[in-house]
DNA sequence: AACGCGGGGTG
DNA sequence: CACCCAGCGTT
C-alpha cells in the first residue's frame, strides 16, 4: 500500500515524497504534543470501548468528567451485562444521546450471551454489535487490537479535506464538513505509515482537535502548514443551513426527551410517575393540546429502550426500564 | 442521502 | 444566537 510503484487507488494523494514528509512531520509533532488521555493508557478492550462510545459526538472534556465514575460503577462487560439498564441510564447522566447507554448495555449482554464475553478483533464483526459503526469498529480494531486500519472521525475528516482538497473531494456539506465517505476512508488508508497506524490516527485526531480546529484554526502553529493548501485560508465557517428539527414552542423534541429521562433518573428507586405529572414537570405550560404530542414522545422513548410504559386503571405510568 | 438524537461549550 | 462535538441507526 505504501508501494510507490503500484498505486492504483482511485484517490491519489500526490507524490510519495511529499506524503512521507507530511507523515514524518506530523508523527514528530505528535511525539511532543500528544494529549494525555486516560483511555490511551488502557489495555482492557472494555475500557477502550466505553471511551469510544462516550466520545461519539461528545467532546473529550465532558467524557473526561464522566469516564472514571462509569468505569468504577461498571468495571467489566460482565458487570455491565448484569446491571439493570436503568442503572446504566442513570450513570449516563450528563453525557447526552442516552440511546448510547442502552446500546452499550445491550452490547455487553450480547457478548456475555453468545460472544464468549470478548470483543471480536476484526472490523466487520465489530460493526455488527449494537452502537458500533464504521468509526468505532475501526477505532477498536486499531487502538485495542493493533490493526493497521484507518480511523476517520470528524477531526481526521476535516484535516484531510484541508490538506488534500483536490484528492478528497467534498460531496455534500451538511452539519459537519461531511466528505464523501468512500473517498475519505480510501485517502486515510493510503496515508497510513506502515506499522504506525495507532500513533498516526491519534496524531491526526489531536491535530484536528487542537490546531486544525473547525473554527479559527491555528495554522501558524501547525507542523504541516508548509504543505497545506488551506493554510491561513480558512476565513469563515460555512452558513451550513441546519434543518429545523421537530420542536414544540421553539424547544426541540430531543430536549423534552432529555428532560423526561432526567426526571425519571431523579425518581427514587423503582418508582414510576404518572403521565400528567411527568408532562407538567418537563413542560410547565402543558395543556390538553399537547397530549398527543407528549404521548408520541413517550412511545418513541419506549421504542428506544429509554422508558417503560405501564397502563394502569388510573392511566399511563412512566419509569426507567428494568 | 437525510433524519433524529443531548446538552454544554465556544466565538 | 449559531455552530460544534473521537457517530449511529433508521428510513
Amino acid at each position: 500500500m505504501g508501494n510507490r510503484k503500484s498505486r492504483t487507488r482511485r484517490c491519489s494523494l500526490g507524490p510519495i515524497r511529499r506524503r512521507s514528509t507530511i507523515t514524518a512531520s506530523l508523527l514528530r509533532w505528535y511525539r511532543r504534543n500528544s494529549r494525555d488521555l486516560p483511555w490511551r493508557g488502557e489495555r482492557d478492550p472494555y475500557r477502550i470501548l466505553v471511551s469510544e462510545v462516550m466520545l461519539q459526538q461528545t467532546q473529550v472534556g465532558r467524557v473526561l468528567a464522566k469516564y472514571p465514575l462509569f468505569l468504577s460503577r461498571f468495571p467489566s462487560f460482565q458487570k455491565l451485562a448484569r446491571a439493570k439498564s436503568s442503572s446504566v441510564i442513570k450513570a449516563w447522566q450528563g453525557m447526552g444521546y442516552n440511546g448510547r447507554a442502552v446500546r452499550l448495555w445491550r452490547l455487553a449482554r450480547t457478548l456475555m450471551l453468545d460472544g464468549g464475553g470478548k470483543l471480536p478483533g476484526d472490523t466487520r464483526a465489530l460493526q455488527k454489535l449494537p452502537g458500533i459503526g464504521l468509526y468505532t469498529a475501526s477505532a477498536l480494531a486499531c487502538f485495542t487490537f493493533g490493526k493497521q486500519v484507518a480511523v476517520v472521525d470528524t477531526n481526521v475528516s476535516r484535516v484531510l479535506y484541508r490538506l488534500f482538497p483536490a484528492s478528497v473531494r467534498r460531496r455534500t456539506v451538511s452539519r459537519n464538513e461531511t466528505i464523501r465517505r468512500g473517498d475519505l476512508w480510501d485517502a486515510a488508508a493510503s496515508l497510513l505509515p506502515k506499522g504506525r497506524a495507532k500513533q498516526w490516527n491519534q496524531a491526526l485526531m489531536d491535530l484536528g482537535s487542537t490546531i486544525c480546529t473547525a473554527r479559527a484554526p491555528k495554522c501558524g502553529a501547525c507542523p504541516v502548514q508548509a504543505h497545506c493548501p488551506s493554510a491561513h485560508q480558512i476565513n469563515r465557517t460555512r452558513a451550513d443551513q441546519r434543518k429545523r428539527e421537530p420542536a414544540r414552542e421553539g424547544i426541540p423534541n430531543r430536549i423534552y426527551r432529555g428532560r423526561i429521562v432526567e426526571a425519571l433518573r431523579n425518581l427514587n428507586g423503582t418508582s414510576s410517575i404518572g403521565q400528567h405529572q411527568l408532562a407538567v414537570s418537563i413542560k410547565p405550560n402543558y395543556r390538553r393540546g399537547d397530549r398527543k404530542w407528549f404521548r408520541q414522545i413517550l412511545v418513541d422513548l419506549e421504542r428506544d429502550g429509554l422508558v417503560r410504559l405501564a397502563r394502569t386503571t388510573t392511566g399511563l405510568r412512566v419509569s426507567l426500564p428494568d
